[in-house]
DNA sequence: CTGAAAGCGCTTACAG
DNA sequence: CTGAAAGCGCTTACAG
């Protein structure tokens, strides 16, 4: 990358890896000249302040300075010893005696030294870096995955890298490949959509891998679910505690498993809730995350004794969009309508009224993904997949309970 | 790692590096053989067989393959041609004959060859990488920050890689030495604190620099800054467009730069306001992001008239405990007194009332990071630290300007 | 257009 | 406890 650049102009200055060359030394020699010369042999600090003078190099704060990384030939050379008692004291400092371990680390110390991590994971060292492929960082949910499993690698020791694929497939199975070119330790997957794909593409290299809220049902991996079941009974038994008796669930129709689980689990607290509570579902095909005007009109379309009480929406999302529709409507939320969401997605939460909703732990989940990988880096060929199921718990706001007094 | 297991079983399959093993072959030819006979050769068909039928092999689907990855040596076997070629099909596709190339492409598909990135990196070849280290995911601006830095890095065709370094200095020098290691082509940091050491940390082996969200005042790497002063005047001076007449601005007091420029902001808004308007400011020592009690203590011992009408709090978190404080003490937000926050800081969204706030623009924070890596990187020593500084916006919800109409 | 060879910076047996 | 040597999987000149 050229030379050096002073802070004060382009004057160009010389640097270290310059005046070594002249001088026929390494860096790691020209170094201890300017700062330990009692370490170095007169001829050679003689040779060396020969270049200094000759390129008229001084320290200088680099604007940009050269890439460049000592190696361990450097340290080895600072410190006196061979290459291979610098990576024991890197790896296996008890293997070395400590007053060696002492001078090698003075070389590392003084050097700079950052050990090259291609290098160390190509000639077969450890790797304690782990991948997490996430769908979309804009959702508090997949934020909270990554803050827990970020928490959880920290606490093992091993590191976190993270990757935004943005819900867009090819940037997932791009980020995918990536984690599998640096051989990562192991992977954890929150796709999209259905992540038999993916899946296939890191399992044929046998790379761990975890998938965090998506089951295939294959039973090919590692898997963290939220109880989709449970969240949608939750949020329906929470509006039959409040009171109300008429419940819609709204959502788009499609064939999404967590659409179907917590359309159960609603149907199962109104089942438990017996005679005088009564569902109406409104899951119209096409549905978008912003249609709330479309579900209000098809509510108010309703002959009067059947309106609902009590409208509980697949995602905050859509749970917020009704909101507004609803007030645009001239009704009150929760006056006339209680209103819910599930998801905990703080991308809804700019609305006039705070919304109640179902969180799902999801820094609990990222946790579990990362205990399952080490799992599975631990067991090697004798791993049996497993699979982790969070309950989610249920947060109140005004939408459904009115404004709390304090 | 040891053998293949099936699906159905513990039964220790072989794999097909056994089998190719037992024949005295490559993998890529015992998968031709069985995939594409008609490219081997029948005596090489012939041994191949014999040891599939020895060892009992079948394809299977493994729970827990043996981790292996083909190397280039295996392409160019089943391709026919050099490794050399096949380096150049993957890196100057230009140079090699069409035919060439797709014999080498459909190799690599068909042995799921996945390049080693570490040898890459290790040989010299580019890498198209870059690293974000972010002080606290579970503050919405620096996941903003992630997400635009994310977008314009793929739309330049490079990868960013977050780490969360959890408001712990120590794991923010771990982060920046992992990047560091990995040796990618620029960091990019948004840091806790002062980040001088991280900085020169980076800096002392070359690596192109970028800090967001922090002025060390130093000028020694490029930096994308929020204009804070400007925060606090858009908070004073939306407080007084709405008619508001005795502002009061809540901080802690501590020499943190965004709230000094936060607060010259604010007086300068009063001042622009004239005679009418009046400043009261209340930064105590020792008041922490929760302590809105305290806050609403000292408002309500100002005599009657020097009550103000207005807090503007330095934090969303701030914002949102001075609300709960009010209301706890039977006034009403804001028919008694408008609260807002600066930051727009997602934790502290769940409030009763939804509050106002100045929202700093993430992501072009992020996206104009990355901007100024990849010129950094572009210009090499020719390079000069710049910096850019980022608008904020008003956002308007009903602690500052009552439950909107619709 | 293709191949043989050197080398990137480490780690790991293996001698001593 | 330490050193010399081989090798990890690539890329890059350099010959042909």
């Amino acid at each position: 990358m050229g030379s050096t650049r002073t802070a004060r102009g382009r004057g160009g200055a010389p640097s270290m890896v310059e005046v070594a060359a002249l001088a026929g030394v390494s860096v790691g020699t020209v170094s201890n000249v300017v700062n330990h010369p009692e370490r170095v042999r007169a001829e050679t600090i003689e040779k060396v302040r020969a270049a200094i003078e000759q390129l008229g190099f001084s320290r200088a704060v680099p604007v940009r300075a050269a890439r460049t990384n000592p190696s361990v030939v450097e340290v080895a050379a600072v410190a006196g010893v061979s290459v291979g008692t610098v990576s024991n004291a890197l790896n296996h400092p008890e293997q070395v005696r400590p007053e060696t371990l002492a001078r090698v680390r003075a070389a590392i110390e003084q050097l700079g030294f950052t050990p090259n991590a291609n290098a160390r994971s190509l000639a077969g060292g450890e790797n304690r870096t782990i991948g997490l492929v996430v769908v979309d960082l804009g959702n508090t949910l997949f934020v909270d995955i990554a803050r827990g499993a970020q928490r959880e690698a920290a606490a093992r020791g091993e590191s976190l890298l993270v990757t935004n694929s943005d819900r867009d497939d090819a940037q997932q199975d791009a980020h995918l490949d990536l984690f599998e070119s640096a051989r990562v330790r192991g992977v954890v997957l929150a796709p999209l959509s259905d992540p038999f794909a993916g899946i296939q593409r890191v399992r044929r290299h046998g790379t761990p891998l975890v998938v965090v809220n998506y089951d295939d049902g294959r039973q090919d991996c590692c898997t963290v679910l939220v109880d989709n079941e449970r969240v949608g009974y939750l949020a329906a038994r929470h509006m039959v505690e409040l009171g109300r008796r008429r419940l819609a669930w709204v959502s788009e129709l499609n064939d999404l498993q967590p659409v179907h689980e917590r359309q159960a689990g609603v149907r199962r607290a109104v089942r438990e809730a017996g005679r005088g509570v009564s569902l109406v579902e409104l899951d119209t095909e096409g549905v978008g995350e912003n249609d709330g005007d479309h579900v209000v009109e098809e509510v108010l379309a309703l002959p009067a004794r059947r309106r609902p009480d009590a409208l509980i929406a697949v995602t905050d999302m859509l749970g917020a969009s009704v909101v507004e529709a609803l007030r645009g409507a001239g009704l009150s939320v929760p006056g006339d309508i209680a209103v819910m969401g599930c998801d905990h997605d703080a991308r809804a939460w700019g609305g006039a009224v705070p919304l109640t909703t179902v969180r799902m732990e999801g820094e609990e989940m990222g946790a579990a993904a990362v205990r399952l990988l080490a799992d599975e880096v631990a067991e090697g060929v004798d791993h049996v997949h497993r699979r982790v199921v969070v309950q989610p718990s249920l947060l109140v706001r005004e939408s459904s309970a009115g404004r709390l007094p304090r």
